[in-house]
DNA sequence: CACCGCATGTAACGTGTTACATGATTCA
DNA sequence: TGAATCATGTAACACGTTACATGCGGTG
């Protein structure tokens, strides 16, 4: 739904083409989410196929443009409207598999957790490093590095969290 | 991945059949991520295909048994000994609405925001619900949803701190 | 009897990803 | 000339989701 609609948003500032499309959006997200200029194009056969957006001619330079249909307007009013649903969570990989680890007697969770800890704290300083090459001013961008940092110390606390957890049990075990 | 890998894991406590997968998978999770189990089907079919999985007869009430194979079991040992890649981290869609609607002229990203807090601030309290009527001693799905509640915490901070950013800005911008 | 939980699947679809094919333009 | 970037697509595939079909067994 991400890129779907974020097309769709695009398009609603005036017609683009579809490269300038992929342009746009990797511009806004810092590069953060490099976009597949292929998925651009069936997106937008997608978004044909269901009335959203449609074909609008061409450019001065011969670009196939796409503009938003009145259709895909009221979906993107509705988009901007609603907020993004985390009550019925994303399946979150590492979530099931620490809840997996502690239950299964092959596996040593305490490891899963300090390789974990160990990445997340690497991708955090990622995140760090990156940030702090931004253009000032690129407001869009800093704040999408700053939403993959609180996610990652949040994640690193969890992790510290369960860390705690699983000694305590196994403390209270003996 | 997640479902793939977790009844590949499950399946390697032992050989199981589909729906006591899906149980099994449940139950270790709190029921945050309940499984369709047309999809433990379609799984253990791909795994099957794949020859990380292989059927095992029946069991005495003559249940279709599955097992994993030495293929599947190395490929589990190499998911617990991976952290899980949160480098090139998942398109979020959050993320993205907003740096979208940050540079979107006819979007009022303080709007979006607030509705965005709402609904994350009653997730947190949903999560913290759900944790208190937990049985005792499930560690597992305690953790589950510590995760789900770190999460959003987190977010909610994140929220908060596009705020000020959006408020400065403006407030210099006169 | 009717309903529910257990159990095994199939079919169709949505979103996203990669790889490939093709051609124009620009630039060292 | 050769490489990189711009530009438009197609094909095949992975994962996940929902809905549907079908049958068994127990319980109110």
């Amino acid at each position: 739904m991400s890129v779907k609609h974020g097309l769709l948003a695009l398009l609603c500032e005036g017609p683009r083409y579809g490269y300038e499309l992929k342009s746009a959006f990797e511009a806004r997200t810092g590069t953060t989410w490099p976009l597949n200029v292929g998925q651009v194009y069936t997106t937008l056969a997608r978004l044909e196929r269901d009335g959203l957006v449609a074909r609008d001619g061409e450019d001065p330079e011969g670009h196939a443009l796409y503009r938003v249909t009145a259709t895909g307007t009221r979906e993107v009013e509705d988009w901007w409207s609603q907020a993004v649903e985390r009550e019925a969570p994303p399946r979150d990989e590492l979530a099931i598999k620490l809840a997996l680890a502690v239950g299964l007697p092959g596996v040593d969770a305490r490891d899963v957790l300090q390789r974990q800890r160990t990445a997340t704290v690497r991708a955090l300083q990622t995140h760090t490093r990156k940030k702090k090459a931004l253009p000032a001013g690129d407001t869009a961008a800093s704040l999408v590095l700053d939403a993959l940092v609180f996610a990652a110390e949040a994640e690193v606390r969890w992790l510290d969290h369960c860390e705690a957890r699983l000694s305590r049990a196994r403390n209270g075990a003996r």
